[in-house]
DNA sequence: ACTAAAACAAACAGGTTGTCCTGTTTTTGT
DNA sequence: ACAAAAACAGGACAACCTGTTTGTTTTAGT
């Protein structure tokens, strides 16, 4: 009654605009339905339901799916990868660490999830990447930064073949998320950490 | 005119049924697209212009597109691991010069080919096995088989991690193939093959 | 305060999708 | 030879998806 009283005509719905975080649910949404269930069997339309968001606004962001896509990987995707495996592998004392610990906190989540939905970078790449020379070129981005990065880190170390090795790391990481996906569990993450640490 | 009279009768088509070579065309072209494409982004009657069917015919053979799909992954999936990988693994003198070649041969064959459209288990596995239960108990039957295979192989020189040793190889061959599709050459693989001689 | 642009809502249109249905032809069993 | 079953043809159909269009509300510039 009080608040009533105070309000009474300031009743107006006084919501506010949010431009970018609309922007910004609708690619937590798409991200997160293209790991689950991939970029092509996800519609806009659930898309924008996930995100609480109308199609209308979706598509004044973004012009087409294709653009989404793109955006997701740039905005997201590469951002993931930033977080969980850049980030800690530049701040280890060194490469062998950085990769067991890397595989095994992966493997760690995924078993405590209890559901191995595979890693983001190659679940669009091996869909996408064959198919259309742009999402290809926004994925190889990721790649080459990702194997860059490791190969600095590794090159501390073993300055000989650190590129080689920068690339069989990543290489055996994709192939585990691949048979952690199968299997559903991750135990094939750390027993290529196991022998990735015999060969660094 | 002369024909006409030739064949006033005998005209008829005297085309003779062949249900077992119809459906195996029909798997060879779905097979074929899924590669390419997908498994999402292939149509059904896309499948059936591709193979020269009717899509009744089609659906006589296979009720549903899940059914085709789950038949492509039995048998003509596990028959492509088993002729360029598994045969050839088993005929091999020894691991090390299995893997070689057989990373090799596919590098060589992709650079060749001037396109790469992937590893079909790994394709449909990172598009599939998380979403479909059934799709997922095929995919992972065919990579057991495969590990298996391998482990039995390795054991005859390094009989202590063969298990382990294995699984590194299937996952850095589905890794560096990943690698290989984002930078359409076959160099990954090779690298990723120098690599793992230095662990067996 | 007023106007132009941006942000959002909601329904629509053209094209595709996977599936099924009804006939017709071919093969098989007896 | 004849009936039953399998193999095939061709189209129909309803659901869906993407992209667009039109109209309303909110924000920002001046």
């Amino acid at each position: 009654m009080y608040e009533e009283m105070m309000t009474p005509r300031p009743e107006r719905p006084r919501r506010k605009n949010d431009p970018a975080g609309l922007r910004s649910r609708v690619l937590d949404a798409a991200f997160c339905l293209f790991q689950e269930q991939g970029y092509n069997a996800t519609g806009v339309q659930e898309i924008a339901a996930s995100a609480g968001v109308t199609g209308g606004a979706l598509h004044h962001h973004f012009p087409s799916k294709k653009a989404l896509g793109l955006a997701v990987i740039r905005e997201r995707v590469g951002a993931a990868v930033e977080e969980t495996w850049l980030e800690p592998v530049r701040s280890a004392h060194s490469a062998r660490s950085a990769i067991r610990e890397v595989f095994c906190a992966l493997a760690a989540e995924l078993d405590r999830n209890g559901s191995v939905r595979g890693c983001p970078v190659n679940n669009l790449t091996l869909e996408l990447a064959f198919v259309d020379p742009d999402f290809r070129a926004e994925l190889r981005s990721i790649f080459d930064h990702w194997r860059r990065t490791l190969a600095t880190k590794i090159r501390e170390e073993a300055p000989a073949d650190a590129d080689r090795l920068a690339t069989m790391v990543v290489a055996s990481y994709s192939g585990a998320m691949a048979i952690a996906k199968v299997e559903q569990q991750g135990e094939p993450l750390r027993q290529c950490a196991t022998e990735l640490e015999r060969l660094l």
